[in-house]
RNA sequence: GGUCCCGUAGCUCAGCAGGAUAGAGCAACUGAUUCCUAAUCAGUAGGUCACAGGUUCGAAUCCUGUCGGGAUCACCA
């Protein structure tokens, strides 16, 4: 239950039914909100400021209008009027501890959601290009992809997790080339240094010498034009390999992969392109030069171009290039198209932010394939992230072959550290990943402090059933614990942050931004940190009495509540719940 | 020059579809460890929310402009 949203509606309804309000009264803008300062009550509503012009009275009589309606409602304790015309709601003890049972009885899918009714989404993110092994600047993208589409299922949507593969560019032909190179050097030949813009990355050595295994010397003295394609294909068959076992390190699953050569060779493209060029959103012309800084080899050429700017992109855009074959835009296109009509009217793509310039044109195009004016296609841009060691950056350069793989990151901090760390930041800022601070397991990094408050609780379960004996610790026993004993201020502060977790899901899931949730645990683990220690000093606030089985099954109970909603939100962050910490 | 993103405490960043006195971590300072895991906690100090206008009951948040930083800018992907 979204208990912000359940009284909104209570609200609104009270409002609709005032004393001398139209009947067609706009009680949308009316909001029921945690005010920020707790002092103020469980909850605020703007209800009687919204309503003031309409109404034509003062805020504040419109409150003491209001407030009667309000106290009837279950649950409320105190309602008051405060500041220019808030009011202020207070919920009773007992709303709170029926929250509790009510988390414990839905256990991890408390906060699911049905903001998203099922409908069906498409998330593609990660797409790295199959020419290597992924390095660190991919994992943003596929941690936070992945994310979101876990947070996306947990409101309500019916997600596909798709990757698609840039295997029909000029990209593979290097990469055809390079593989070539290390087949030769495999045979036993002296090819000489790597010519100039080969992949010169070790990676390849190994594909190299299976490729010689397998088809001897059947490429060692044939044309480029003979063995690029099948090198081209058993190349990007390794890579792809290569890619899934990194993404496989880093627990990020795609459920869908897509090759953009395929797509070429079952002449999508053409089907795509036709269709736009059937709705007279296909012309051949001559682009502007662009402003500003012109390139040094710019000609005018005529070109087949799309009508981007009619559906609100700048300039039309390209979809063949001077040499009659496609762009990479017509593919893509294509790509959306066909996803299209696999039955995704939703699609939300993962880039990283170079791919910026690339946002308006795909967006235009995706809706001119659905014919909608708005949504469709919604792109997400996470920010460069910034290797660095001790404050000192670490170059990389894709070309020389010197760059820090995924793998090795993975290795060296864990796959937990890596996603938490790239999630705890919204995805358009910029993150510094140093890995001298992430590798250090202090308090400065946020993944052991959130660890460490679930594996406290499952600590408080193994000491619990030691130190009280004969206590039936079994989720059952836990769920029948008599919850009215849980009425100090700190236990119902608990119960309160567990208890926005489905409108932060919601609002996440809304913004498409999983960060949150990553801040909001956090501040779940914080609380709990604090409520811990608290006992030290004040022991009838520990979890744990010997000499009273009632309590101590009761504030088990809010132990399980917080184990319940961490574990519930690092799963969708895809972040191990550890149960004991050494 | 166009487009997109960013600008909040010394540093790194949150700030919830505009809401009451702007928050956290790090660093600094004070304190807590015979006690359920101190990988923790309590406290002190630190801000003209880049700047200027506008919208309104009310702006860090929305709009316009300026400044500063980053990304990108026909045919690559």
């Amino acid at each position: 239950m979204n208990l912000f949203r359940h009284f909104n509606d209570l609200v609104r309804e009270a409002a609709a039914s005032l004393d001398g309000a139209p009947s067609d009264i706009n009680v949308g803008p009316i909001t029921v909100e945690p005010p920020r300062d707790p002092s103020h009550g469980d909850l605020a509503t703007n209800a009687a400021m919204v309503l003031a012009k309409p109404l034509r009275q003062k805020p504040r009589d419109i409150a003491e209008m209001l407030v009667p309606a309000i106290q009837e409602m279950d649950g409320v304790a105190l309602v008051e009027i405060a500041g220019p015309g808030f009011i202020n709601i207070r919920l009773g003890d007992g709303f709170w501890q029926a929250r509790l049972t009510e988390i414990l009885r839905r256990g991890t899918s408390y906060g699911d959601s049905e903001m998203g009714h099922g409908d069906r989404v498409n998330v593609e993110y990660v797409s790295a290009n199959p020419t290597g092994p992924m390095h660190v600047g991919h994992a943003r993208g596929a941690v936070f992809g992945d994310a979101l589409a876990s947070l996306l299922e947990k409101a309500g949507w019916d997600v596909t997790r798709e990757y698609y593969i840039h295997d029909a560019g000029a990209q593979v032909d290097v990469l055809a080339r390079s593989l070539h190179y290390r087949y030769r050097v495999a045979l036993g030949q002296d090819p000489g240094p790597m010519p100039e813009g080969l992949y010169p990355g070790e990676y390849l050595i190994e594909p190299g010498r299976e490729l010689a295994e397998r088809d001897q010397d059947r490429w060692l003295d044939a044309d480029e034009q003979e063995w690029l394609l099948p090198l081209r294909e058993f190349a990007t068959d390794r890579m792809m390999a290569l890619i899934r076992a990194d993404l496989h390190a880093l627990g990020v699953e795609h459920e869908i992969f897509t090759s953009e050569r395929k797509l070429h060779a079952d002449g999508r493209v053409e089907e795509a392109v036709s269709d736009l060029e059937a709705r007279g959103m296909v012309y051949t012309g001559v682009l502007e030069p662009p402003k500003g800084k012109l390139p040094d080899d710019w000609e005018p050429r005529p070109q087949l171009l799309f009508r981007a700017t009619e559906w609100g992109d700048d300039v039309d855009r390209p979809l063949k290039k001077s040499d009659g074959s496609w762009t990479y835009f017509a593919a893509d296109i294509a790509y959306h198209f066909d996803k299209y009509k696999r039955g995704f009217p939703q699609m939300i793509d993962v880039l990283g932010a170079d791919h910026g310039g690339y946002v308006k044109r795909m967006v235009s195009a995706t809706r001119a394939i659905t014919g909608a004016k708005t949504g469709g296609l919604t792109i997400k841009l996470c920010q460069m992230v910034q290797l660095l060691d001790d404050g000192q950056p670490v170059k990389m350069s894709k070309r020389a072959g010197t760059f820090v793989t995924l793998r090795d990151v993975v290795d060296r901090v864990g796959r937990d550290v890596v996603r938490f760390m790239l999630l705890t930041r919204k995805n358009e800022a910029p993150i510094d990943f140093d890995f001298a601070k992430v590798t250090e397991q202090s308090r400065d990094n946020p993944v052991f402090y959130v660890q460490y408050a679930h594996a406290r609780c499952c600590s408080i379960f193994r000491n619990a059933e030691k130190d009280v004996p004969g206590l039936d610790t079994s989720s059952e026993a836990v769920h029948a614990a008599d919850l009215g004993l849980l009425k100090h201020p700190e236990e119902l502060a608990l119960i309160r942050l567990m208890t926005s977790w489905p409108r932060l899901v919601e609002q996440a899931a809304e913004a498409s931004e999983p960060h949150r949730l990553a801040f909001y645990l956090y501040d779940m683990a914080s609380a709990f940190h604090g409520f811990w220690t608290r006992g030290r000093d004040a022991e009838d606030l520990r979890f744990i009495h010997p000499d009273n089985p009632e309590l101590t099954l009761a504030r088990l109970a809010l132990v399980d509540g917080v184990r319940t909603i961490i574990r519930s939100g690092l799963q969708v962050l895809g972040v191990t719940p550890i149960e004991e910490m050494r």
